[in-house]
DNA sequence: TATGAATGAGTTTTCATTCAT
DNA sequence: AATGAATGAAAACTCATTCAT
C-alpha cells in the first residue's frame, strides 16, 4: 500500500541539497539514508533506486558541491584568461578554496574521503579527480598573475596542499581565525615585493 | 570505568602495537575491538577493561605513536639546542613529519582523527594538544636554522599546514614519489639562496 | 489482476525462454523480475502487469519448460502408439526427464519448487499436474513394452521417483557422469532377462 | 542495560531443536534470526555470535538432524553386523531414511538445501558428506542381507535415489499413503522371491 | 499497453559495550 | 584481572509489487 504523497518526481538536486545541509548539520556520522529519506519525506528503497549506495549519494553530494564551487571560481578564471592579474586573485581563489568555518559540509565530505581513500581506490580516483579541476583552475590563474609566478605547477600543488591543511585545521576546530591566518600565509607564500 | 595503573607498561605497548600494525595492514575500518584482542590472545571485555572504549584505544595508539615520533625528533632538536643548523634541518624534520607511504598507520589515525573530531570536542581537544608537540619543536628548530628564518611561529604553521596536505595526498595515493616532491618543495618554501 | 489474452504467443514465449536462460546461467536466486525485464529490455512493471506475480512467471516457466519436454517424447510415444517397443525405449525417455547437466535450468525450477511447496498448496497442485503427464506417458509407454512390463503404474512411480533423485544428484553437484549412472540403473530396475 | 534474564549458557541443542521445529511448524523461509531468538528468549545477535550466519545455523541444524538418524539406524547395523538379517532389514532402514510425513523438518532442510547447492558450493559439500554416511550404513546392512543382494553399491544407490524421490512427493503433498508406497516399492525392487 | 518512480517491509549482519562469574 | 556470553541498536540494501501517467 504505497502512500504517495505527492509522486512528484525525484529531485537529484534536492537530495544533493538536503545531504549537504544535514552534514553541516549534524556530521557524516549522523548521514543516514533513511534520515535523509524522512528529511525529504520519501523512502529509503527510493534513495537506493536513484543512488545505488550510500557511498556513491555521499560521493555524488561531493561532486555536486565542488561543481558549484566550480561555478563560484569561474569569474576569477574569465578575468585570469581575460589578461593579467595581481596576485590577490590568488588569494580571492584562496577564499573560495579554504574551509568556510568549522560546519562546512563540503570539508566534512572530504575528510571523509580522505580517510575512506586508502582503501577505497575508487574514491581515492574520484578524489584526484577532483583535485585535478582545482590544480588546472588554479595553474590558470598563477599564469596570469602579474609580477609573474614562476613554476605554476608547483605553486599549485604547494599552494594547495597548505589549504588542505589549514582546511583541515578550520573544520577541526580552528575555525574563521585559522582561516584569516591562512589568507595571510598565502600572500606571504606568493613572496614577497 | 576501571583504570588499572598497576598494569606493567609493556602490556599497554604491546597493545598499541599491535594495533598500530593492524592498521597498516587492513585500514582502520577492520580494527575492532575483538580483532585486536584476537591477536593478542585476549578478550576484547579484557581489552575495553584497559582502555574503557573503542575511540580512547584508539586515542592512546595515537598519542603513543605521536610519542615515538618525539623520540625520532629528539636527535634534530638536541642540534638544534647545541647551536645553529642549517635549513636541512628542517627538511630532516619534514621526513618524520611526512607521511611515508600510502598505509603509515599514523596519518590513517590522524585522517580518521579528522573525519571525527568536528563532533567530538575531546577528539579536537586532544588533536590540538598533538599539534601543539609538533610546533613547539618546529619552532626551536627554526629559532636555529641559519640563516636564520624570520618568524618561526608562521612559518611552523605555514609549513604544517604544507605537510598536512601533502602527507593525505601521500596516504590517499601519492605515494612516495609525492613525499619527494614534499621535501623539495619544503626546501622551496624555506626559500633561499 | 490483467490477464491480458491479446497478447502474441510469441512475446510469452520470449519471456519464459529469457528467464529459463536465466537461470542455467546464473540461478534461480539471481533472476528478479527486474533483471528479467532488463534483459528483454522492457520494464519491471510490464512483466507483473503481464504475469501477476514471480511466483506465476516461474510457474508459467516451468509449465513451458515442461511442455518443450512433452515435444520431446512425443515420437517415443507415437512408437508405442504404434506397435511393441523394447526397454530401451524407456531408457530414452529416461534421457529425457533426467537432468541433463549441473546448469538444467528445468531442475533448478523443480528443486525450487519443491522447496516451496510444502507450504504453498497450489504450488503443490501444479507440481501433482506436471507429474502427472510425464506418468501418463511412461505408463503409455511401458504398456507398449515388450517383453511385457507387469504393473506399469508402478513401475512408473518407481523409475519417476528413482529418476527425480538422481536428477537431484546431477544438479547438485553429480554431473554427467551419475546421469550416465542413472541409465544403467534405469535398465537393471527394469530387470534382466 | 543488556537484560540478561538468566543469563544461562546458549545450548546449542536446544538452538537446534527449536529451529527444527519451527521448521516443521511454519517451513524454513519464516525461520529468521530474529524469531528463532525471539522463541529461545534470546537475541539474534547472540545466534550470530555462535553460529556465525544464518546460512551454518541451518546447515548446523541439517548436521544433527542426520546424526539423530544415524543413531535411529544404529540398531540395524549392528544386527547387520552380527550376521545375516532378511530383506525387511532393508526395509526399517528405509522406514528410517523416507519422509515422515508432509511436514518433515529433515526433509525440508534436504530440499532447501539441494534448491540452493547449485550455486554454493560448500553446501553441495555438506550435503555429499551428509549423503555419504547413508550410503556407508546401507552398503553395510545391504552386504548382510540373505539372500545376498549382488552390487551392494549400485543397489544403494538406486535405493536412495527412489527414497529421495518418494520423499519428495511425501513432503509435498503425498504425506503417509505415499510413504506407505514407498515401502512397497523398496520390497519389489529388492526383488523377488 | 507500457513505464519506471515509489514504496516499505523484511533480513542479515556487525560491534562496542556490559556484566556475571 | 580476566573472560566471553549476551545484548541490542544500528543500518544498508533488495525486491516484489503498486500505480500515476
Amino acid at each position: 500500500m504505497p502512500r504517495s504523497r505527492t509522486n512528484r518526481r525525484l529531485d537529484r538536486e534536492q537530495v544533493l541539497t538536503a545531504a549537504l545541509e544535514m552534514i553541516a548539520d549534524e556530521g557524516l556520522g549522523k548521514l543516514t539514508i533513511a534520515a535523509v529519506a524522512a528529511r525529504l519525506g520519501t523512502s529509503g528503497g527510493h534513495l537506493l533506486y536513484y543512488f545505488g549506495t550510500r557511498d556513491s549519494l555521499l560521493l555524488e553530494t561531493l561532486r555536486w558541491s565542488e561543481s558549484e564551487y566550480a561555478v563560484d571560481r569561474a569569474p576569477i578564471l574569465e578575468k585570469a584568461a581575460a589578461g593579467p592579474v595581481d596576485r590577490e586573485a590568488v588569494v580571492t581563489f584562496a577564499e573560495i578554496y579554504l574551509a568556510h568555518d568549522e560546519r562546512d559540509p563540503r570539508w566534512q565530505l572530504w575528510l571523509e574521503l580522505w580517510a575512506r581513500a586508502p582503501y577505497h581506490p575508487e574514491l581515492a580516483e574520484a578524489q584526484r579527480g577532483l583535485d585535478a579541476a582545482w590544480h588546472a583552475d588554479l595553474v590558470a590563474v598563477l599564469a596570469a598573475v602579474e609580477p609573474s609566478v614562476r613554476d605554476g605547477e608547483l605553486v599549485s600543488e604547494r599552494l594547495r596542499a597548505m589549504w588542505d591543511g589549514f582546511s583541515v585545521g578550520i573544520v577541526t576546530g580552528g575555525g574563521t581565525a585559522l582561516r584569516a591566518g591562512a589568507l595571510e600565509h598565502t600572500r606571504a607564500l606568493l613572496g614577497g615585493a
